[in-house]
DNA sequence: CTTTTAATGTAATATCGTAACAGTTTAACT
DNA sequence: AGTTAAACTGTTACGATATTACATTAAAAG
């Protein structure tokens, strides 16, 4: 019966229209701030919107460099602090194997975050099957292991980029 | 049938006396170096020498300092090439969420790292779960993705320490 | 014993991330 | 509204992690 659940992953396809996940994610956002009496600011909103402009990972510096509004160039703590507030709203991730960040595809949908990673085209997606959470849980747990959090990137080839050679 | 199969987790016990575990490394690398005609030098001899002395992760940095042999301080780049030869060697694993390096508990298993780490003691353990690494396998090919490497990183308490509260 | 391959030494620099603290804005409460 | 407390911002400096480039030396292969 375990197959019978459908995974929940999402790729990014290369046709993908990126303004319309922008758009979703800053409403989220918004709403998720408007609920727990958190401030959207500036410097949050135009990093979220950076972020989700791209679904391939975007380091600190990146980022930083695209908020140059008005000519000024930010300082790094800039963007490491609208960084650190989105990440614990859950609306962006951070990879570890990259030390980049990403917007996050399934907000507000509870989930582990698995990351599929193309080394080829270098976008991301998540795979958040509940089945390897699980898994790794129970293991854990069998070997007498507590986990508060885990860890999962998947690094390899995406279907498209399979498909095209 | 599944939960017959044994997990072949090692998690380091506060007793765990290490100059067995060391001797047995160095043993293993300079068999294996033998094998396939690879030389092991003094760096790699001494990083690894290190790196097996401790079950807490070493940062690159923390190693160099180790290197002082002759009172002469190292230049980075000596522990980074020591690095990725043990690690392509697998005698080495790397820990992204810390940036930091073990020595591996499972040598010449064949195995998926899968870390579990402990945010109180320190500790690092291997679950290298087959059933873990099939289940990701699984899920990333039904959801059209080609895996080349995965990487499981579990942040947790260690049994020792949820004992002893 | 020479060729060529691998490893080392050394310096410089790139990349990633944080600490500290003063100043300002916002929200909350008389 | 005016005051206070909390959160956010600006700015500087620095710490931590990692790589490039290139000249030199040592080892293995022929």
């Amino acid at each position: 019966m375990e197959y019978m659940e459908a995974l929940p992953v999402r790729f990014p396809s290369r046709q993908h229209n990126h303004s319309s996940c922008v758009n979703k994610l800053l409403g989220d956002a918004e709403e998720e701030c408007r609920r727990q009496k958190l401030r959207f600011t500036e410097h949050r909103r135009k990093v979220l919107e950076i972020i989700a402009s791209s679904h391939k990972p975007l380091g600190a510096y990146d980022i930083l460099e695209q908020m140059n509004f008005s000519g000024r160039r930010q300082a790094p703590v800039v963007a490491y602090r609208a960084l650190d507030f989105l990440i614990n709203l859950g609306l962006v991730h951070r990879l570890n194997s990259l030390n980049a960040f990403v917007a996050c595809m399934a907000v507000g949908e509870d989930h582990t975050a698995q990351f599929l990673i193309c080394r080829q085209c270098k976008n991301v997606g998540e795979l958040n099957s509940n089945r390897v959470s699980e898994r790794i849980e129970k293991d854990a747990v069998e070997a007498g292991f507590q986990v508060d959090q885990q860890l999962v990137e998947i690094i390899g080839i995406c279907y498209e980029c399979a498909e095209s050679g």
